[in-house]
DNA sequence: CACTTTACCGAATGATCGCTCGGTTTTCCG
DNA sequence: CGGAAAACCGAGCGATCATTCGGTAAAGTG
């Protein structure tokens, strides 16, 4: 049977060693793809044999759940911590944005393999719920955006597809980021909210 | 033996049927990845039986060959033409994005499995030439952002962040694209460049 | 120390999958 | 029409894979 032990002294450790093999997990999913990394990968590269990782999770499957849940539940916690500071808009996207970009950089490999596996947990019932926390949070972004152009904070000449791009740009950034790139994950995210807001350079002359 | 007939009179439909398997392949990739797609699945979706499938394509990973083909050639040999019109920076990068959003969003499920199974073609030897052709049109593009930085006739806070969140964008398109959508092709096109420029409103009032 | 829970092992299992190949039907061409 | 090339079939092969389970070792507990 799965599930940590009952002696709380063991507890903490059991919960730290699955944090581990799911922080493995993902690094491998990510590199070599879900459905292509073996269990005997897994066991490689934990040390751990394939009995000993079905003590930790009930199959491959719940690894993959795990990955995506060590990935949107703290961002969504975080983010409805900025929602109860009611900021303005403006400051609201950019503090968002920043602890946004944060924990995709400490997360790359979840996010990769959340995006790769996109089609699977968007489709099969046993991921609802993951569904409904990418739902969610792309919700409170939205409501950040509709908020700002209704203040005035914010202009957009077309704000569902602004929200899509930065979805974009975001979700992209793992694929490219490197652990001691140029930039640093605030950077990025101060770089993205730039881009998205039209104020850097103001970019025009007339064309050639 | 898997190739075109001799005969000229087979050939032309050897390539239609061909195509064609290619575009389901490439639908059933995106909607449940490509290593979760079994053969079987192809012979239903096709109508081909598992022989008839080989008579087109030596394996599976050819298939997957194919649709990354279709989508990156032509894309490559449009930019190219886009450079040798020799315009301006700005009208150049307009027209790029614009072919760019139509090929992709006419290949979309091309795309979604070319981002879905990226991990294996940026990593195994037998993709190198797929490597190759992103890297060029991202070179295309990186160069296009360069000349207009230098001819002032395009401004940027960070010129490659910039690159790499268009990247981002485009890339994520398909996910979110449906077929008779708000924004066609061009239109998206206009967007993601008024949000690249800062064209758009002007952003910033005070922060609350 | 005894005893129970927990942690882990790894060979065996059953299912699935990509692919092959001998054969049949269809299509072209002289 | 007759022969050859092409198109296609589908049962079966070998390999791989996720998972199981009977067992052992280690660790906590009273």
């Amino acid at each position: 049977m799965v599930g940590p032990p009952e002696r709380p002294a063991l507890r903490a450790r059991w919960e730290r060693r699955r944090r581990a093999i799911v922080a493995t997990a993902a690094r491998l999913f990510a590199e070599r793809g879900y459905q292509a990394t073996s269990i005997t990968d897994l066991t490689e590269a934990t040390g751990l044999a394939a009995g000993g990782l079905y003590h930790y999770f009930e199959g491959k499957d719940d690894l993959l759940t795990a990955i995506c849940e060590e990935l949107l539940e703290p961002l969504l916690e975080r983010a409805h911590e900025v929602e109860r500071e009611s900021l303005g808009a403006r400051d609201a996207l950019a503090e968002v944005m920043t602890i946004w970009l944060e924990h995709v950089a400490a997360h790359r490999h979840h996010l990769i393999v959340f995006s790769q596996e996109r089609h699977a947990i968007e489709r099969q019932a046993r991921w609802r719920h993951l569904r409904a926390q990418r739902k969610e949070f792309e919700t409170i972004l939205a409501g950040i955006l509709e908020r700002g152009e209704a203040d005035g904070s914010i202009l957009f000449e077309d704000r569902r597809l602004a929200l899509l791009a930065l979805l974009g740009m975001v979700n992209y950034t793992p694929v490219w980021l490197r652990p001691r790139g140029r930039l640093d994950a605030a950077e990025i995210a101060e770089g993205y909210l730039r881009i998205l807001l039209g104020e850097a350079g103001g970019g025009s002359q007339a064309s050639a």
